[in-house]
DNA sequence: CTTTTCACAGTCGCGCGGATGGGA
DNA sequence: TCCCATCCGCGCGACTGTGAAAAG
């Protein structure tokens, strides 16, 4: 199905056949590269990912029914954002009051109206696309085959932290990973059905970019002719929801390369140009069982895009405060920290990035350990669903503690929402207001708590533990290397000095953190507290606090290495250690909403 | 001058093979 | 004594950003 160019013959398969049989009229109308399906190059210079405006979404989440895509008063389509790119004008005709075409937007590989016209819609943070002709289909069954799902950026806040600086990604002739990577869990699929899910990666402007002065401009007209291969299917697809929704779903094999005449590993491969600014979106395709489209449903494809992942694919990275990122978060790069001794011997609330061992570690000692982090982090939640309804899931924690019951859950994922849609950020630099985010971040965690008891392993995770929790201590603990490397190489970096490299640092971001924490901590309270609550709220939180501060684990003395591993046990153990996994322990109810989740989809 | 390519050093995960220990 | 499982160390490969050289 996603072998549309001629080199991704990967992924020829009787999905093609598919494929064509269910293009829309709107892109055999429209789209001169429609059979193409992932003929980026071939589309017209109009065809790009349009970041969405902010004032429209952020006032429609107020309205839940905004969180629910086709709804007549839910269009997030700006004018605005068309008017940048005529094209998107003359596309967006074709749209849906949503901004897109649902008949196209399941296919956004071949569809211009989808690729314009989805960005309002995507980014929006219920990107769904929805596909096929049931548009407007706000009856789309909540479950079984055919119904929304919900994705999460799981470490959403790395991506932030990248995009400040406007994230690059190196290219390669061999092909170079992406960091951050895409990594997602995905909610509200049909546990039964089968899925395929895969990245594509469009073009975010029609600029040529360039790094000058200190930061990037635009610098002529994108070319649009590249070549090759923009989809990496997910190497698990096709594959059951029940498994989509099992564990994170990572993209860390996702290779960039600018060598468009690679004919090897074309499936890992996605093919970019350098100095170009690029969209990763996500695609939830329902298959037959194997791996088929399904032409006779309606609802097939969902595309998810999440702005904060917007990067520049480079050959040589040209913002040192990018560079330093990377090193500062990348395990691969750990080489490179001239202040690693310091990183990895200081306390534990000091440490800026995760060492691989420390996750796998904390990952052997306690199954599921990384993944019980994770929920604390959540801090994006894309829903296609009204929130009320999404919160009254089974699969919603419950919130007893006072931390959490500060915020209603509607308010609190209200503001979430809010706050995902003005990210969207103006379509030109798509900066991110990172604000109301950081100030939500607990509260938007609690959805995903239950999920995240994974019960397998992620591969990729073990070369990338940059949970959200570990990523987000990463923001203020690293001003040394920046201190030593980026000051006094770039006068004129936009934030030269340690506190300049994130404005946010010295008054803001440490906060933040602090309040990261304590959201954390509130989820812990939440999950002991109905466990039987060994654990007040306030100890609860008070103390994975102190013992993040004074580098003890919660789960008493431990050696050093025990201490490494406390990142993730620590805040997670009130958790982990409740979960089935732990034989002294009972089982949570948390787990047991874990399971009930599946057991009622 | 800008951009790309390449070799390099450092780190880590994984797999293999040998050593060790327990049970039949 | 043999078999099996586990543990440990080593080497290889993958991966990273750096910095110089090459290419345009």
């Amino acid at each position: 199905m996603l072998g549309g160019e001629g080199e991704s013959s990967t992924f020829s398969s009787p999905k093609d056949a598919a494929e064509e049989r269910r293009k829309s009229p709107a892109v055999d109308g429209n789209d001169p590269a429609a059979g193409n399906r992932f003929a980026e190059h071939s589309m017209g210079s109009d065809r790009y990912y349009i970041p969405s405006t902010i004032s429209k979404q952020s006032g429609e989440t107020a309205n839940p029914s905004s969180f629910i895509p086709y709804t007549p008063s839910g269009t997030v389509y700006t004018p605005s954002s068309a008017a940048r790119y005529p094209s998107a004008l003359h596309l967006g005709s074709v749209l849906p009051p949503t901004g897109f075409s649902p008949s196209t937007a399941g296919r956004s590989h071949f569809s211009p109206a989808y690729q314009l016209g989805q960005s309002p819609g995507c980014t929006l943070y219920p990107p769904y696309t929805g596909s096929g002709t049931a548009l407007g289909s706000m009856a789309l069954p909540s479950t079984g085959p055919g119904m929304r799902a919900q994705v999460y950026l799981c470490n959403r806040p790395l991506w932030l932290k990248f995009h400040r600086h406007q994230t690059e990604m190196i290219i390669t002739k061999q092909g170079r990973r992406m960091f951050p990577f895409l990594s997602f869990n995905i909610a509200g699929l049909s546990v039964t059905a089968h899925y395929n899910v895969f990245v594509e990666v469009v073009l975010a402007d029609p600029n040529h970019w360039r790094f000058q002065g200190g930061k990037w401009v635009t610098c002529g007209k994108a070319d649009n002719s590249s070549q090759g291969n923009k989809v990496y299917i997910h190497p698990e697809s096709p594959n059951t929801g029940a498994h989509w929704m099992r564990q994170e779903i990572s993209f860390s094999k996702l290779k960039l390369t600018n060598n468009k005449g690679t004919s090897h590993n074309t499936s890992q491969m996605i093919v970019l140009q350098s100095l170009h600014k690029y969209q990763p979106r996500l695609h939830i395709v329902e298959v037959t069982e194997d791996g088929v489209e399904d032409i006779n449903s309606e609802v097939k494809t969902q595309c998810f895009t999440f702005p904060e992942t917007q990067f520049i694919a480079v050959t040589a990275y040209q913002n040192t405060d990018i560079t330093q990122l990377k090193i500062d978060h990348n395990p691969f790069a750990k080489g490179f920290r001239d202040n690693y001794d310091s990183m990895y011997t200081a306390p534990e609330s000091d440490r800026l990035t995760p060492s691989p061992t420390d996750s796998s570690r904390a990952h052997q000692i306690v199954p599921g350990t990384r993944y019980t982090m994770q929920p604390l982090f959540q801090d994006q939640f894309v829903n296609n669903l009204p929130q009320n309804r999404f919160y009254n899931s089974e699969r919603a924690v419950p919130q007893t503690n006072s931390l959490l019951s500060s915020q209603t859950e509607d308010g609190a994922s209200q503001r979430w929402f809010v706050t995902s849609m003005q990210q969207g950020g103006n379509s030109t630099s798509n900066k991110l207001d990172l604000t109301p985010y950081e100030g939500e971040y607990s509260s938007s965690l609690l959805p995903y708590g239950i999920k995240s008891l994974s019960m397998q392993t992620s591969h990729a995770l073990s070369y990338y533990p940059d949970s959200p929790f570990t990523t987000m201590s990463a923001g203020w603990g690293s001003r040394a290397a920046y201190q030593r490397k980026v000051t006094p190489s770039l006068p004129w970096s936009p934030r030269p000095s340690p506190t300049g490299a994130f404005p946010e640092d010295s008054g803001k971001v440490k906060p933040q953190v602090e309040e990261e924490v304590n959201g954390s901590g509130a989820l812990i309270a939440s999950w002991t507290e109905t466990q039987s609550a060994a654990l007040s709220l306030d100890k609860a939180d008070s103390y994975s606090l102190a013992c993040k501060r004074r580098r003890l684990p919660l789960n008493g003395p431990s050696t050093e290495d025990s201490q490494s591993s406390t990142k993730c046990e620590d805040l997670a153990s009130a958790t982990t250690n409740n979960s089935s996994y732990s034989k002294e322990a009972p089982p949570s109810k948390g787990m047991a909403a874990y399971y009930s989740f599946y057991a009622n989809p």
